[in-house]
DNA sequence: GTATATGCAAAGGGTTTGCACGGTT
DNA sequence: AACCGTGCAAACCCTTTGCATATAC
């Protein structure tokens, strides 16, 4: 998506331009990986009275209109990207917490199986992994250092 | 794992065998998908007096010594699962809510992929993929009837 | 008898909602 | 001018925690 679009985007689908709308769009963009907590103390770093439920009323709104999406990668709040990132999909180890990003170019076989043998479509880059990367193999489920999902 | 095993199970693990675990475990194992919340409904059916909290600090036992497990499949609770049951995954409808569970054989050669290529071993069980049903593909997403993840 | 498990109630994180005001169209 | 969007505060759901009591060992 082309910077220049994102207004043209929330207009055609009937909602107005603002500049909550548009600084929230730039942090997730800027974050890459951000919860709206987050996304909401990038946002107050130029506008400081943006509060938290217009942030969440924000993100919806971009939602629905494609300009961004969500993954939970963890126990906790959601993670948001601007659509224009690389699609990835997210390997969570629920040993150390240690998120990958990998290309979603490795699920692609995964996902057409689901659609021939299933009638699925999916959501890639909503997918996250659970498990255990390979520095965390092996090891006993007695040395978590964290929040496990 | 068999039935009798569950005690033994616990005791190996040094935790203590009580009514509540043993109620849990069989709520679990009965409802095959449920939440922290049904699984109380479901234990309350013989004993009244449990408690939600005593649920959940069971769970996380019964988790830990591998004879339950969870995942997440809508925003909400999680949904657990006796590792006895097959092996399954879960295909999350976004538009109409429908959890479909499909042999988690489909999953097998991107797991192995997961490994080979990545390191990362999956947890399969805890494998939640979201997009649409068959019936819903092609819906617009203004038809949505339901809580999306 | 001693350590663990439970029940209860309160607190906590994350999210949603009602309402009045303010801004976009 | 009309309506949508925002800020604020309260409410909400789900989960965790502190503490006194009860129970498994």
């Amino acid at each position: 998506m082309a910077s220049e679009d994102w207004d043209r985007r929330l207009h055609e689908h009937g909602f107005r331009i603002t500049p909550q709308r548009q600084l929230v769009l730039e942090a997730v963009e800027r974050l890459q990986h951000g919860t709206p907590e987050t996304i909401l103390v990038e946002v107050q770093r130029t506008a400081t009275g943006v509060n938290l439920s217009t942030v969440y009323r924000t993100l919806e709104v971009l939602e629905s209109v494609g300009l961004v999406t969500h993954a939970h990668i963890g126990h906790g709040a959601p993670t948001y990207h601007a659509v224009d990132e690389e699609l990835h999909i997210h390997l969570v180890c629920d040993r150390c917490s240690a998120v990958a990003s990998v290309p979603a170019a490795v699920a692609s076989t995964f996902v057409e199986r689901l659609r021939s043998e299933q009638g699925f479509t999916t959501d890639i880059s909503h997918m996250s992994i659970h498990g255990h990367c390979a520095k965390c193999e092996g090891k006993s489920g007695e040395d978590l250092t964290d929040d496990e999902l």
